[in-house]
DNA sequence: TCAGATTAGCGAAAGTCTTCGCTATGTCAA
DNA sequence: TTGACATAGCGAAGACTTTCGCTAATCTGA
């Protein structure tokens, strides 16, 4: 028995999670059902991944509703941090401006969201002139 | 038998192609050092990893050299690339700048960073005014 | 209340990834 | 040439992830 708790989430983990972040807490059947527009598993299949993921603390069920409800412990945000944070480790060695050129150069970003960037340009660069 | 080509680097295979990136094309024997400094596996292991590596495309290696040398066969920066275009699929469904947000705002870049990052901004403002 | 449908869960199988023991091959000096 | 040592490679073991068959528990309508 090793490590059951913490680490990135696995590829169907992160695909499971996605549909929850994108459907906000559902029961089983309805994960499943947008599940299966990109895969085509067995309904089993989530349920077990979703226990899975219940054991690793991913993410949390309501046992007194019924059907069971899951949703997902952290926010889209807060998960996509800890990845880019472990990319940026893992591929750059810690350098994180590197990966955002990367992702700005492959980005088709509309103008508003450029002008976002820029703000927050303004705003980390005016915190420590 | 499935898959052998393309895919993310894995874990242990991303932890070498850093070395290879940092100390550019080298014999089994330096990698392995270098590895080591960072976890404690056997001289077989990397030996092993490197030819599954070359399986899958991930390296190259002169084999009239002798002892082999091996290098890696995309650059940091197109692997970065590849490993961000499919974060950004996976966790954020194709919304890219929600990453460099979070990049940005993860970092601890320097002003000379910054102004780097503002300069590719402009770049990119300007292709399509 | 009960039969059929839905939901939950277990355990084992299949697929990857990582590790290493052991064997084979190659190199070089005495 | 041969012994000692470095290098290469194979195959199997162990760990983790993903899948699903089958059973159990729960729910619903007649």
């Amino acid at each position: 028995m090793k490590k059951h708790v913490a680490g990135q989430p696995t590829e169907v983990e992160l695909q499971i999670l996605r549909i929850l972040w994108e459907l906000g807490p559902s029961p089983v059947r309805e994960i499943h059902a947008r599940l299966q527009t990109e895969k085509e598993t067995n309904y089993s299949t989530t349920v077990k991944m979703l226990s899975i993921m219940l054991d690793k603390g991913l993410v949390k069920r309501d046992e007194n509703a019924q059907p069971h409800i899951y949703r997902p412990v952290q926010s889209r945000e807060k998960t996509g941090q800890r990845m880019v944070s472990d990319l940026i480790e893992k591929v750059y060695d810690g350098a994180a401006m590197s990966l955002v050129l990367q992702a700005l150069a492959h980005s088709k970003a509309t103008p508003a969201e450029l002008a976002e960037v820029r703000r927050l340009l303004d705003e980390l660069e005016g915190q420590s002139p």
